[in-house]
RNA sequence: GGUACCAUAGCUCAGUUGGUAGAGCAAUGGACUGAAAAUCCAUGUGUCCCUGGUUCAAAUCCAGGUGGUACCA
């Protein structure tokens, strides 16, 4: 008869769906704290249009890994990873559950299962082959990749520039290929992880988009784009809600057009993240209401 | 009330000399290992306003209706 098992609650979900609040009422009822998997919040200069939790509602919960960086420092899925692991050490000191809420889903794959040892981006090899890609094209480096890791080359996604450059940056960066580093080997964590995935009907999740980013607006979203244009080819920026006030600011787009692309550009978001949870078969799916049941069960 | 123009995909609109329809956008499905709110792939949606007529054949031509827009009264 050990000590009861430790659990991690992981609360997914598209974008706007109500995770926010969700995950606030939940770690009442826990009575713990609050880890955010979120690639966005992460960053104290962008608060309105990465929708954090406002003041108030942080002021109910202790939350992590919001308002933690700066836009312009370095980060990944790999030092997410590390850090909410350290931090569930701490946490489970104190508290039996702990709650994780975010629409990064990759992020969330990290925590619960792992990510494979490799090497981090290196800033001057990936100047270097960003610029061969736009001197030479994709089919220059794909020609590179097929020489270097023939294996990858057949499963890759041979139009997506992204994919081809960070295999060539691994195969640089360590000597090795990418089909030998990349093992996608499962790890196991010493506490439970039990998942949710808030969803709703799509005409009422996109119905709560368009009214968020008209408040987004109404708080002053273009404000705060706007004293970030210095940092704005940051990665960090290249973000839904401010690329295309960029642009507006930029006066290449109506501030209407820019609204009505932010909105879309939003949904498309939300889509992508439905499609990562979907494949995901440990996910239970319940309607953002559903929080006795999501007690009930935990 | 009169005259003119218009009515085709969710929206904006193409559609040649009559041969059952196609673009853009929106949308939908999917992929995803250190850029992930990123990046990439795939997909077509139809009472062609209605009723009748001409014709082997009508989105297309003709008549009438309905609705819209503009101008005139």
């Amino acid at each position: 008869m050990g000590e009861p098992k430790k659990k991690l609650i992981v609360i997914a979900g598209p974008t706007a769906v109500g995770k926010t609040s969700f995950a606030i009422k939940l770690a009442q009822a826990l009575n713990t704290e609050i880890i955010s998997a979120d690639s966005r919040q992460f960053y104290k200069e962008i608060s309105i249009g990465t929708a954090k939790p406002t003041p108030e509602e942080l002021a109910l919960i202790p939350h992590h890994l919001i308002s933690s960086l700066s836009i312009n420092e370095y980060y990944n899925v790999s030092k997410f990873e590390n850090e909410v692991l350290a931090l569930l050490k701490k946490l489970f000191l104190k508290y039996d559950t702990v709650v994780m809420v975010g629409g990064s889903g990759l992020y969330i794959d990290a925590v619960c299962q792992g990510i494979d040892e490799l090497p981090d981006a290196d800033e001057k090899l990936r100047l270097e082959l960003n610029n061969s890609f736009n001197e030479k094209g994709l089919e220059f480096l794909l020609m590179e990749l097929k020489k270097l890791d023939p294996d990858y080359f057949e499963v890759v996604d041979k139009s997506n520039p992204k994919r081809v450059l960070r295999a060539l940056e691994v195969i640089k960066e360590t000597g090795r290929t990418y089909t030998e580093l990349r093992k996608n080997l499962k790890k196991k964590r010493s506490f439970e992880i039990q998942k949710f995935c808030l969803n709703r009907d799509r005409e009422e999740l996109f119905e709560r988009i368009s009214i968020r980013v008209d408040q987004m607006l109404a708080e002053g979203l273009l404000d705060e784009v706007k004293q970030q244009i210095p940092n704005r080819n940051l990665n960090s920026l290249n973000t839904v809600g401010y690329k295309e006030i960029f642009k507006y600011l930029d006066g290449e787009l109506s501030l209407e057009q820019a609204i009505t692309d932010l909105k879309t550009n939003t949904r498309r978001y939300a889509k992508r993240q439905l499609t990562w949870f979907k494949r995901d078969d440990s996910y239970t799916w319940v309607h953002p209401n559903e929080i006795a049941k999501v007690i009930e069960s935990i």
